[in-house]
DNA sequence: TGTGTGTCTAGTGACAATATCCATAATTGGGGG
DNA sequence: CTCCCAATTATGGATATAAGTGTTAGACAAAGA
């Protein structure tokens, strides 16, 4: 049962010989194994002038059996570093890494949370019950530089918790009322290809223009594409027709000179640049890709009125004139109070303007349903026999 | 447009979509295997003598095989093929096979596509598209059979021989051309139409007729004249007329009407047994000329005739004719008081039957009724749409007169602007589609899509009126409206499907009624004649097969969508600029999400389903879905009991080919008649709607509040308080479970409210009717009224809706058993008989006083368990108590006799289980033993015992368990219910009983698993035999047939084998639950998903298990109730039951209950469980099933050796279909005719064979570390051994029934 | 190949998800013989 | 007229969609060792 030792940067010499090799329980989720590329992530990410040693918390959500959490631990020196996880063998394994740094380096920065990260309840009551920290509201103007959230959402049925959070950006309430609370999250490759994204690219679907419109987001690195996605026939082809190949978020014969990014919106990874990190340094085979996300300058509130009229909008692919047209009563009003330019825009085209746009003119439409109008029941469930 | 037209032909059949896959698979591992080296796949344990024949028979198989690409239809679409090249040979055109080999039950390939052609070639034929009708038959004469052929054929040539366009050369002609390009085989059939062709001719002279008939033998004549429905009436009389005719050429069924004939006609009195009145035009729909005429129906001096179900008055004719019947019966009464009651109306039916005092008057009466209602039976049916359009005509010119503004009146002449606006939307349809049909490229067609969207539907949406199309589109949508979990819409697949089962309805009924009416036009056809012609027609069974569910949605598709484009609603809003007018959709399409899956719905404008709330949309309910006036066509095939025109299968089901294939198969060879006998006697039945307690429950219905099971009036959910956007996603969540809850109960409200008030706007129609339930059976054999939305099968309200139209007297024991009934519904059932008396007894000051007085603030009947029947029973005892002799009193109310836990009780007999059978009745005991009261001590003694150990769960429960919490547990036990399912149940007692809620859900848990060990302690070998059903149906369903693989039948997935029995009334069960593959329809509203029915996909293995043990006994309770069924018909009675609660009259109840008991004796005296073993032996003989032997074992080792020298020659992994392909061979070898075939057979050693040496399923042991898995002969477990109970007991078990 | 892990689905009558992209088979069309 | 190849079209399969996951046990399938 070998352990890891390493030379990285950030690595705790103090931790040598604590973390295992290889673990036997996934949990379903991704975990890093390799120290190197936990630095080329804390690198990337380039965190420690945001954040004044000891005079910052973090929240760590699903740290897993700890490796990174220890590093950016070791790199920035939180002041309170909350690791929530409630899986058994993680769990002992994080305890040990604790009592380990007590003993040797008297860090008693972490603090371990037994709950279920999934539920809303562990963070208010980790704040408020707990109390366990108290972060310090700041105004929307500038990023928080008080909490910091880390998480590891690469598992199955993760993916609702990141579009979830998101909504919280736009609300900025559960940890976002706090301000711009910078979040680093570990999802699953495909959730980052749909939700990082610029308009025009053909994944991008109403998550991801949320993500647009209510975050700040950036791609800090990505994984080698697993075998199956890697078209056979893989060519390199001239830059135009590569352009545009790749806007259309195909993964089969993407444009990109190497596989790697296959599928991300070829934007993003020139704007970015995420580091890779190979398939030897992360345990359990999914891909992955972190991403860093801070709550925008833009509210739900702004287009809570077309959430309906955008659900619509986004099922199909048409350019917003012709789908326009079925999505309420008298749709057909809403044609002149649109401008025209972006009526000829597909959805996945439209622009933080664009929806800001579309929601104003929606407000001026004399027809506009009304709101119970948009709740669309979902009782399928079973109810009772007597 | 020729390449429209091509595009049209190619995509109707898809044949080459198949043809694909014959193709793929050809090239899979089998083939791979048949076609590689010829000696590599030897097993080398075979000498070089032997592998000589074998070489010869794979190379054969090979050959085979690369013919098999010839199967492949490829290139010219199959209307165009003329070679023999794509044809299937005549032993492949049925050879195949559903889940079993030795059933006779035949699986035809190409199912789907023959009947579609069989669709088009009917529509084509009917418009004499003569290029293509040929181009269709070419290609069925290559899909089937000889004899089907010649159906259809000559269905096609009467379809085409109708009119004047086509001369009897003409049709010789095509006889002859199909005769030489398709090897059509005429019968007497063809002769008939031919015979029909020169007699509807009026040119032609008697002495050609001679001639043309002196072409046959007698005894030909005979043959043809059987085919009297394709002659009909007019022509049959002519060739009574001929000379050349005499009694021997006619067939026996119609001697009486020839001799009748010949009688008359020398009289020169033409069939002169139907009244003359003028022209005989009953079934006219759009005769608008007609319904002016109807109106003054009293004109006739009658008002019986009172109730114009639908708005559809009967035709004058025969209003007359029964008002003069009428008259004829009451001529002779005394009472003139009585006699003037009947003439100026103000009795209904039922009560002037009731109050006509000889059996031989009400005998006559009946009869007259029953003529009369045949009559409107067929209005209903063919003109029940037409209704619903006169009636929103009628109101759409009121609201004009008189700028009325009352909402539904407002709703219904919206729908009339509707129509008008739809109507020509669709017939410009129809010209276009027609013009597609015709390749007229004058007509321009439209983008590419929709186009090719037209050319699916065109050949079925122009066989419907627009007119009915539009009315139907509009009914079904806004009967949809609320349903399928959105609020204010429907669900758009619903939506479409429903619409196209509707159109077809239509267009099925619109085809029999016309043909009917085509056979039988002859205005002075005796009714003998008429009716035997009707019989006949409905033996058509399969030429016009039912439309798929692709073919529904298209249809119904391009209707919804010209509903949503044309119907408008006005709106006005005010604004800030004034007020602001706009007409906007009246439906529009949208999608919900459902964890991420989309939905498409239409949603209904909120200025419409203002309207729609809580008014009554009577006209909605399809006329088909109606019980009917007359009694029913007895069952005596697989379609043809129910309605007048009407198709419904026997056997209802959803998407199932192999059920109907197998219940077809039964059918045809005679094995149901027990069933049908059975099912006849409950359609049989007459009722009538109890008029007293529909006046109660109609005045508290409109009061609109809730009363008992009546659902209150609720205009709108009500929402919590809306919370800030940055509220707290924790209460964020809160709230919106409790705003879809409030949806959830709104709907349900008002889907409630809707429910009932379609059952007593339905009842309202039919007071004082006369009416009838057709039943039908589920796929188990429980029988179900057609009718869905008023039967008796209905709850508490509905079913006290419901009296015998006949009545008895109460006899000697009538009156008790009346009381019985009363404490039964009361909710005194527990007590013995005598207690239940005297209960009643004891309460009979307040009966009568629920009865005089229902409407008391505190009435008794209120407070019983069932309370309506409750009031049902009270009117029905207090008028028998007015009476100085209550045994003379004449009863109509319906008596229950309902079985304790029936399911429990035929797993009691099967199981033999002593104390089980007490304890539901089955032995005789003083007074009726409870189960759930038995079961609820044996649960309490274990958790005491639990609480004693320490338990603290235990301790919290104890003494707590009562009857109610087990009861619901107990009862769906044998229903096949699940843990999880057990545990919800206990938990909502648990939740309302127990104060502690935060812990609900463990007791539950706890409590569930109490209760099933109780029961399984209980009925300790009735759950052996619930094991081994279990058990059984695991291994078929897991089982493998030999012919896995085979080139031949490439269709069969693995696990292909369903559970099937035959119940002993000898209907096979077939249980349905198979894995569906699905495909998207595009359609103009949106894409509609759509399930393809097979009956060769893999079966879904778990719900087959799960499903046949509770299967199996439905299946037992629904024989024991037609049988029952069926004495009771000897007998006379008045029949009916729900499953397991038999109705009939009060006086008839002891006869009835010795039948019951009889007929469960008769059914347990055999060994079920030891018959159903065989069954399964015999059929799934040929099977074979993964067995884990141990890994060590010598067997093992052989085989493995044996794979692997198969692997090493063959270059790849060895599969089961190559397993099962050298067993095949091995098995074929064996019964060759050549002797060193034979040898090498059986010295050939696959990795089947060398199994059967072994007792592989003793060899099975799970503790074994490590298994190998090999493939064996299916066998099944032993059946568990009995218990010792006698059922002959249960003759004498008072509370069995009760 | 034998394990632990993750996913799926749970009584009957009876109720069903769509849009889009992509690979590939089938068909058509054109050209040459 | 047929044959062959390129181009086009049809079709089935895969995948994403939204965004709390009411509940638990057990069977079954894929996957990691």
């Amino acid at each position: 049962m070998s352990r890891i030792a390493s030379t990285a940067k950030s690595f705790n010499p103090v931790l040598n010989n604590v973390f295992e090799k290889t673990v036997k329980y996934s949990y379903g989720r991704t975990h890093l194994r390799d120290p190197e590329a936990c630095q080329k992530i804390i690198d990337k990410l380039d965190l420690t002038h945001h954040y004044k040693p000891n005079n910052f918390n973090i929240i760590d959500v699903n740290p897993g059996y700890g490796l990174l959490s220890s590093m950016l631990n070791y790199e920035l020196k939180p002041k309170n570093h909350i690791l929530i996880e409630d899986k058994d063998k993680c769990v002992s394994t994080l305890t040990g890494m604790i009592d380990e740094l007590q003993n040797k380096s008297n860090n008693d920065s972490f603090e371990l949370y037994k709950k279920d990260a999934y539920e809303w309840e562990t963070y208010s009551d980790l704040i408020d019950k707990d109390k366990l920290i108290s972060p310090i509201v700041q105004p929307y103007e500038k990023v928080n530089d008080d909490l910091l959230i880390v998480a590891n959402w690469t598992g199955m049925r993760d993916e609702s918790i990141i579009a979830q959070w998101v909504g919280c950006c736009g609300n900025r309430n559960w940890l976002m009322k706090y301000g711009k609370v910078r979040m680093v999250i570990f999802v699953p490759a495909l959730s980052a290809m749909k939700f990082i994204t610029e308009p025009g690219f053909r994944k991008r679907r109403r998550t991801g223009m949320k993500f647009s419109l209510f975050t700040d987001s950036k791609l800090v690195a990505i994984t080698e594409a697993a075998e199956k996605t890697i078209s056979e026939d893989y060519k390199i082809e001239d830059k135009e027709s590569d352009e545009e190949k790749s806007l259309r978020g195909s993964s089969s014969n993407g444009g990109l000179k190497i596989p790697v990014g296959l599928g991300y919106d070829p934007r993003v990874l020139v704007r970015d640049q995420p580091p890779v990190i190979t398939k030897a340094q992360y345990f359990r085979n999914a891909d992955f890709a972190v991403i860093e996300v801070i709550p925008g300058d833009h509210t739900s509130n702004e287009i809570a009125n077309i959430e309906y009229f955008m659900s619509s909008i986004y099922v199909t692919s048409a350019p917003l004139k012709s789908s326009i047209t079925g999505v309420a009563p008298g749709a057909e009003y809403l044609l002149k109070l649109i401008p025209k330019d972006i009526l000829e825009k597909k959805s996945y085209e439209l622009t933080n303007e664009d929806i800001l746009e579309i929601a104003r003119a929606y407000e001026e439409w004399p027809f506009k349903p009304s709101l119970e109008d948009s709740y669309m029941g979902d009782f399928t469930q079973t109810e009772a026999y007597f | 447009m020729l390449q429209a037209q091509k595009s049209l032909i190619r995509r109707i059949p898809k044949l080459h979509s198949y043809s694909r896959l014959l193709h793929q698979t050809s090239k899979s591992s089998t083939l791979a295997l048949a076609t590689s080296s010829s000696s590599s796949y030897v097993s080398p344990l075979i000498t070089s003598r032997i592998i000589q024949p074998l070489m010869a028979i794979n190379s054969l198989n090979a050959t085979k095989s690369s013919n098999a690409k010839n199967d492949r239809i490829t290139k010219q679409s199959y209307l165009e093929f003329d070679s023999d090249t794509y044809s299937l040979a005549d032993d492949e055109k049925i050879a195949k096979y559903y889940s079993s080999k030795h059933d006779g039950v035949e699986r035809r390939p190409y199912t789907k596509e023959i009947n579609y052609l069989k669709n088009i070639l009917e529509s084509f034929s009917e418009e004499k598209y003569f290029d293509k009708t040929d181009q269709i038959l070419k290609s069925l004469s290559k899909l089937v059979t000889t004899r089907e052929f010649t159906d259809i054929v000559n269905k096609y040539l009467e379809n085409v021989s109708q009119g004047e366009s086509l001369s009897l050369e003409g049709l010789e002609n095509i006889i002859t051309e199909l005769q030489t390009t398709c090897q059509f085989v005429t019968n007497s059939r063809t002769e008939a139409v031919l015979l029909s062709k020169v007699l509807s001719d009026e040119k032609t002279t008697t002495t050609e007729i001679k001639k043309y008939l002196e072409n046959f033998e007698k005894r030909e004549i005979k043959e043809i004249l059987r085919n009297m429905e394709v002659i009909g009436a007019e022509n049959l009389y002519k060739i009574f007329d001929s000379e050349f005719i005499d009694l021997s050429c006619i067939p026996q069924e119609l001697h009486e009407v020839y001799q009748e004939y010949q009688v008359k006609s020398s009289v020169n009195q033409v069939a002169g047994d139907t009244l003359k009145l003028q022209e005989n035009e009953i079934i006219n729909p759009l005769n608008k000329k007609n319904l002016s005429e109807l109106l003054p129906v009293d004109s006739f001096g009658l008002k019986v005739i009172r109730h114009s179900l639908l708005g559809l008055e009967p035709t004058p004719e025969s209003a007359l004719e029964f008002s003069t019947k009428v008259n004829e019966i009451i001529k002779d009464l005394d009472d003139e008081q009585l006699k003037e009651d009947i003439r100026s109306g103000k009795l209904n039916h039922h009560e002037v039957y009731t109050k006509l005092q000889t059996p031989e008057q009400k005998a006559a009466y009946n009869d007259a009724l029953e003529h009369f209602n045949y009559d409107r039976q067929k209005q209903i049916e063919i003109r029940g749409i037409e209704g619903a359009k006169e009636k929103w005509k009628h109101d759409f010119e009121e609201q004009q007169k008189r700028g009325d503004l009352n909402l539904t009146k407002g709703l219904n002449a919206q729908c009339y602007d509707w129509l008008q606006k739809m109507i020509p939307a669709i017939e410009k349809e129809h010209t276009l589609c027609k013009a597609l049909l015709e390749n007229d490229t004058s007509v321009d067609q439209g983008d590419k899509a929709t186009k090719k969207e037209r050319a699916f539907y065109a050949p079925f949406l122009i066989k419907v009126d627009p007119e009915k199309a539009a009315v139907i589109t509009i009914l079904e949508l806004l009967k949809l409206h609320s349903t399928g979990g959105v609020t204010n819409g429907f669900r758009a697949y619903k939506s479409v499907i429903a619409v196209g089962k509707a159109i077809e309805t239509e267009f099925r009924t619109c085809l029999h009624a016309q043909k009917e009416r085509k056979a039988t036009s002859q205005k002075n056809a005796s009714s003998q004649l008429t009716k035997l012609i009707s019989e006949s027609l409905d033996k058509e069974d399969d030429l016009t097969p039912f439309w798929d569910n692709s073919t529904r949605s298209r249809v119904g598709g391009v209707l919804v969508s010209f509903l949503m484009s044309i119907a408008k609603v006005k709106v006005r809003k005010h604004t800030p600029k004034g007020l602001l007018e706009d007409y906007h959709p009246a439906f529009y399409h949208g999608m919900q999400f459902i964890g991420g899956q989309r939905i498409g719905v239409i949603k209904i404008h909120s200025e419409i389903s203002k309207c729609l709330t809580g008014t009554s949309f009577t006209e909605s309910i399809q006329p088909q879905a109606l019980p009917m006036l007359v009694k029913p066509k007895p069952w005596a095939s697989f379609y043809g009991g129910g309605g007048l025109f009407t198709k419904s299968g026997l056997v209802r089901m959803r998407d199932a080919p192999e059920t109907e294939a197998y219940v077809k198969a039964a059918s045809k060879r005679g094995n149901l008649d027990e069933v049908f006998k059975g099912l006849n006697v409950l359609g049989s039945t007459p009722w009538t709607v109890n008029s007293k307690v529909f006046d109660v429950i109609s005045h508290y219905w409109n009061i609109g509040e809730e009363f008992l099971s009546i659902p209150p009036v609720l205009n709108e959910a009500k929402f919590p308080s809306e919370l800030p956007e940055n509220a707290d996603p924790k209460e964020k969540l809160e709230r919106s479970k409790l705003v879809y809850k409030s949806l959830r109960e709104f709907a349900s409200s008002r889907s409630q409210r809707c429910d009932h008030n379609y059952k007593l706007e339905i009842a309202r129609g039919f007071i004082g009717e006369k009416l009838y339930f057709p039943h039908n059976l589920d796929f188990r054999g429980r029988a179900y009224p057609i009718s869905p939305h008023f039967n008796h099968l209905g709850g508490d309200l509905t079913r006290s809706l419901f009296l015998f139209w006949e009545g008895r007297q109460l006899g000697e024991h009538g009156l008790d058993w009346l009381k019985v009934q009363l404490a039964n519904v009361y909710g005194v059932d527990k007590l013995s008989l005598a207690g239940r008396i005297q209960f009643v007894n004891d309460s009979m000051d307040k009966v009568i006083e629920s009865a005089a007085d229902p409407l008391a603030e505190d009435a008794w009947w209120k407070k019983a368990e069932k309370p309506w029947q409750a009031l049902s029973v009270c009117f029905e005892l207090a008028e028998a108590s007015k009476m100085d002799d209550p045994t003379k009193f004449v009863s109509h109310l319906p008596v229950h006799q309902d079985g304790t836990c029936n399911g429990l009780q035929h797993y009691a007999a099967l199981g033999g289980d002593i104390e089980g059978a007490n304890q539901v009745n089955l032995n005789p005991a003083d007074k009726p033993q409870d189960v759930y009261t038995y079961v609820a001590g044996l649960v309490e003694k274990r958790v005491r015992a639990d609480a004693e150990a320490g338990n603290e769960m235990a301790k919290f429960l104890q003494d707590k368990i009562k009857r109610k919490v087990v009861k619901q547990t107990v009862m769906t036990n044998v229903y096949g219910v699940t843990f999880v399912g057990a545990i919800q149940q206990i938990k909502k007692q648990v939740s309302q009983h127990f104060g502690d809620n935060d812990n609900e859900h463990l007791y539950a848990k706890y409590l569930a698993s109490q209760v099933f060990a109780s029961i399984r302690e209980l009925f300790e070998n009735a759950h052996l035999i619930q094991d081994w059903l279990a058990e059984a149906a695991k291994r078929i369903t897991k089982s493998v047939a030999l012919d896995f693989g085979d080139s031949k039948d490439s269709e069969h997935e693995l696990h292909s084998s369903s559970v099937i029995w035959t119940t002993p009334l000898g209907l096979p069960c077939v249980q349905p639950y198979r894995v569906h593959k699905q495909t998207a329809v595009k359609t103009s509203v949106q894409d509609i998903f759509i399930s393809i029915p097979s009956g060769t996909s893999a079966v879904d293995s778990r719900k087959q298990q799960a499903g046949f043990p509770p299967n199996f006994i439905h299946s037992l309770d629904a024989t024991h109730m037609l049988m029952t069924a069926a004495k009771c018909g000897e007998a006379t009675l008045n029949f009916a039951s729900v499953h397991d609660s038999y109705w009939t009259h009060a006086a008839d109840v002891p006869v009835m209950n010795r039948l019951i008991r009889e007929e469960f004796v008769r059914l347990h005296t055999t060994n079920l469980v030891q018959i159903l073993k065989d069954e399964f032996v015999e059929r799934y003989k040929g099977c074979y099933q993964k067995v884990r032997i141990p890994n060590n074992h010598e067997l093992s080792k052989k085989i493995k050796i044996i794979k692997k020298a198969w692997a090493t020659t063959l270059q790849r992994k060895i599969t089961i279909a190559d397993e099962l392909y050298m067993e095949r061979k091995r098995l074929q070898m064996l019964e060759s005719e050549k002797p060193e075939e034979v040898e090498a057979a059986k010295s050939m050693e696959t990795t089947i064979s060398v199994a059967l040496e072994y007792d592989c399923y003793g060899l099975v042991d799970s503790k074994a570390a490590s298994a190998f898995e090999i493939l064996v002969p299916l066998q099944f477990p032993e059946i568990p051994k009995k218990g010792t109970f006698d059922v002959n007991l249960v003759k004498q078990s008072q509370y069995f029934f009760s």
